[in-house]
RNA sequence: GAGCCAUUAGCUCAGUCGGUAGAGCACCUGACUUUUAAUCAGGGCGUCCCGCGUUCGAAUCGCGGAUGGCUCACCA
């Protein structure tokens, strides 16, 4: 086999590799090697270096630089904990082990045997007594000092990001650390972790429009599911006290810095509880979360301090409108509500709800001013058809949503168990949709079947993962959360 | 879905008035036995995002398209 062959389609530095390659093959050395199992890693030897100097070790990894000086030879060597530098001598590796680093290219995969000591400069190194070729790299690497910055090349080729932008690797591992966390802190309150259906015949659970997928043994359209939580609550009435479920959502919406067709969310339920005890969870995962991870209730966000010590204020959707905008929007009909909101300059359609205007003059006045954490509490019900109206107005409902540096972070609600309000909440839901509210619910018989069997009155919440990754990552936009991030295909 | 901006070497970027493309890193050749953005000498590398047009001549101007970023709209 030819290893050299088409040159033509290769440019010249993929050529060169190519060509190292073939001359491995013509020294009998396998470039793309066999299991090597270390006995440090970069960073093991670093923190024990007091008493490994002069010790044999065994390391693995990718050589992301070198430094030839003649006879003698620096390559810095990064694993999945750091980088360490290797040092290469002729007098210990022979003519012939020496001569090998000259088949050798950034980016290509070793296995090294040798000892560990200190440079005369003061740097932890291994001076390499054999090396393994492990797997050959045939294409460059981006530039080492600058890296690789197109977001457009960030995101398609992430495996290259990852290696060569430290801070990417960093980002995984703390969404990995958060969600371990929520699930640890979870299940030590009695919370029982399940997976529900990702496939449904009845897309419910929140409004959105939902991605159409077939069946083809039972020839029927299925969604991707938009929420579980029609499945979760199903399992309330069948006795479990308290559940929760981590897992992909799907939702056939427009793309931006906070929006991925697929995201992640934590949703939970607790029998015999409320609202209130909803808010009080979500504060203290955020503050249990924040202190695991920088040990303090305090982080930083685009360089503004954002303060996750409980407890959070609790505000009224029309009390926060009429702080923010000046305006009393209680009591009103859709009429009137359309001419105060015109009066406030907002754009209103011809007939426009009192909860749309009320949902305008909140994202217009409210969401902008609201960076440090804030419950914002009693939605109207006609927004809200799966949450339980406030006992002293039916108008209302016991639903918060919490808001930090403007994003709505989460969203809860003392669940809804009356059979009979909940049918006719879908009948009306249902009514929208006709009228071409394709967010709307749709009618779920089975459902209401299950709370006619009885549902104990019970608090729910479902946490944006990706957002709240994003808040203690510092990262301004969702992609930078999401390994793969959705992207159109490139021609 | 709309507006604005970007796309030039493997990567990061320059490119003046429209005159036919440059730097650094990386790569290749040589020197160098403790360097670390190693250094020194020499070298080569381009579908200037794609297509059409204007022009004697287009990376540069015009029109259309692709992809991305930001803003807005929808949403979590």
């Amino acid at each position: 086999m030819d290893y050299a062959d088409d040159r033509d389609e290769l440019n010249e530095l993929m050529q060169v590799r190519r060509d190292k390659l073939q001359d491995l093959y013509d020294l009998g050395i396998d470039p793309f090697g066999e299991k090597f199992e270390r006995t440090h890693t970069a960073q093991e030897i670093i923190d024990g270096f007091d008493n490994l100097e002069n010790e044999e070790t065994k390391i693995s990894g990718r050589i992301m630089s070198m430094r030839t000086h003649g006879k003698a030879s620096f390559a810095d060597l990064m694993d999945h904990t750091g980088r360490i530098q290797l040092y290469f001598r002729v007098n210990s590796l022979g003519e012939e082990g020496y001569a090998l680093l000259q088949k050798l290219d950034i980016g290509d995969i070793l296995g090294i045997t040798g000892k560990i000591f200190r440079t005369r400069r003061g740097e932890i190194s291994v001076e390499v007594l054999d090396l393994k070729f492990l797997s050959k790299s045939l294409r460059p690497l981006p530039e080492k000092w600058h890296g690789l910055k197109d977001v457009d090349l960030r995101y398609r080729q992430r495996y290259v990001d990852l290696i060569v932008n430290p801070g990417v690797r960093e980002v995984f591992e703390t969404r990995s650390k958060i969600i371990q966390s929520m699930r640890s802190f979870l299940s030590d309150r009695g919370y029982f972790e399940v997976e529900t259906p990702t496939l449904h015949v009845i897309a419910g659970g929140a409004s959105a429009r939902p991605f159409t997928t077939h069946h083809n043994a039972l020839d029927m359209d299925l969604y991707l599911r938009i929420a579980p939580e029609l499945y979760l609550k199903r399992l309330l009435v069948g006795g479990f006290d308290r559940v929760f479920e981590i897992g992909k959502m799907f939702r056939n919406e427009g793309i931006s810095t906070k929006h991925n067709p697929e995201f992640t969310m934590c949703e939970l339920y607790m029998a015999y509880g409320d609202a209130s005890d909803m808010m009080k969870i979500t504060e203290e995962i955020y503050a249990h979360i924040a202190q695991e991870l920088v040990g303090s209730t305090k982080i930083v966000f685009q360089g503004q301090e954002i303060d996750l010590t409980p407890p959070w204020p609790r505000k009224p959707m029309l009390d926060a409108i009429e702080e923010y905008s000046g305006v009393d929007l209680r009591g009103l009909d859709d009429s009137q509500a359309r001419q105060v909101a015109k009066e406030k300059g907002l754009q209103v359609e011809p007939n426009a709800l009192y909860s749309q205007i009320l949902d305008e003059f909140f994202d217009v006045f409210v969401e902008p001013n609201l960076i440090q954490p804030i419950f914002i509490t009693d939605h109207p019900v006609e927004v809200s058809p799966l949450a339980k109206r406030k006992k002293d107005n039916p108008s209302l409902t016991d639903r918060f949503e919490p808001f930090i540096v403007t994003w709505e972070v989460a969203n809860g609600f003392t669940e809804l168990n009356d059979p009979i309000d909940q049918e006719q909440r879908f009948r009306q839901q249902v009514a929208q949709r006709d009228l071409g509210d394709d967010e709307a619910h749709m009618m779920d018989e089975d459902y209401i079947r299950a709370l006619e069997h009885g549902m104990p009155p019970a608090g729910g919440l479902g946490i944006g993962i990706d957002r709240m990754v994003m808040l203690f990552t510092d990262s301004p936009s969702i992609r930078d959360v999401l390994l793969f991030p959705h992207m159109r295909p490139r021609s």
